[in-house]
DNA sequence: TATAATTCAGAATTATATTCAAAATATTTG
DNA sequence: CAAATATTTTGAATATAATTCTGAATTATA
């Protein structure tokens, strides 16, 4: 399942594109953006969830009123041996850490984190990180200011 | 509206958990979850959007069958004036680009990046980020694999 | 070309969204 | 503290939507 054996038409894509912009966008109104019945509609959803196309169906909230005002991404060396990424898998338990990426280059992962301020930042990872064995070092960068956060992809106009 | 202004309740935070967790959750069966009316339920979930504390629901796609399988990250210095982020703004509207962040330290914004592969990634860079004046430098990071990958906030229990 | 597999539309049923007035609950303020 | 005000909730009504099923049409495959 690594995408290459599952092919998507013009409507998938358009009910994809629809739906990434409204993930609440009822199957009633897909199906006359669409112009096509209902029931066939909730057949293609169906089936695109199936195909694990669709992940999940998500919402977006804002940090701000829910106290999560400080986020900042964490470049991390670690002991991993090769082929092992246990350290990755540790770190993905930890709710604060949205992602969580093997990189390339000598730092072994990149991790976003979001929390409530600088210092619960700081307990985090005295609490949670420093219970991870095989970390050798970590540089935080705190983001300022975001300009855009988003996950939507770019979904190919036709065909 | 920097959040500090609105107070949200238990059953806000009930809302917005089920709600993150699937956006699709129907309002009656939100009702249920809190044993609630329907209505009373609409209503707060309306006042949850007017306030901006939701932002959008979405759907969460799997990028290997939309052919995104390349996933980088880029730190970029620029030459924006101190309080202008023009640089950020002209990235943003970019839609491959799903992240701009400020970020404090002497690169200036890092940004995330999702192309097809690693050329289209370098033609996003040739036409796209070349027509941006004042960028400076570039360093980017290839993703190799992604471990975990959500915008989940962690919500409070309860107050 | 026959057969199988998919996809779609339409009708029927079940469930849900939405609106509204009234009741209940909180909150403010004299 | 109690009246006044504002906010939130409920429940009923109705409009709309989701879902299931069957058969027809299309497309792919043997």
């Amino acid at each position: 399942m690594n995408g290459n054996d599952i092919i998507l038409d013009k409507v998938d894509f358009s009910i994809l594109r629809l739906m990434q912009e409204n993930a609440r966008i009822s199957n009633a109104d897909l199906a006359r953006e669409l112009e096509m019945a209902p029931s066939a509609v909730l057949e293609r959803v169906k089936k695109l969830e199936q195909k694990n196309v669709i992940l999940q169906y998500t919402t977006r909230l804002n940090p701000a009123p829910l106290q999560q005002k400080l986020l900042a991404f964490i470049s991390m060396k670690a002991a991993d041996g090769l082929g092992s990424n246990n350290v990755g898998l540790e770190l993905a338990k930890i709710p604060e850490v949205q992602e969580v990426h093997h990189i390339a280059g000598e730092d072994c992962y990149l991790i976003k984190v979001r929390t409530a301020d600088s210092s619960s930042l700081m307990s985090l990872m005295r609490n949670s990180f420093s219970k991870i064995p095989n970390i050798l070092s970590t540089r935080t960068t705190i983001v300022l200011e975001t300009v855009k956060e988003q996950q939507q992809l770019v979904i190919p106009e036709k065909q």
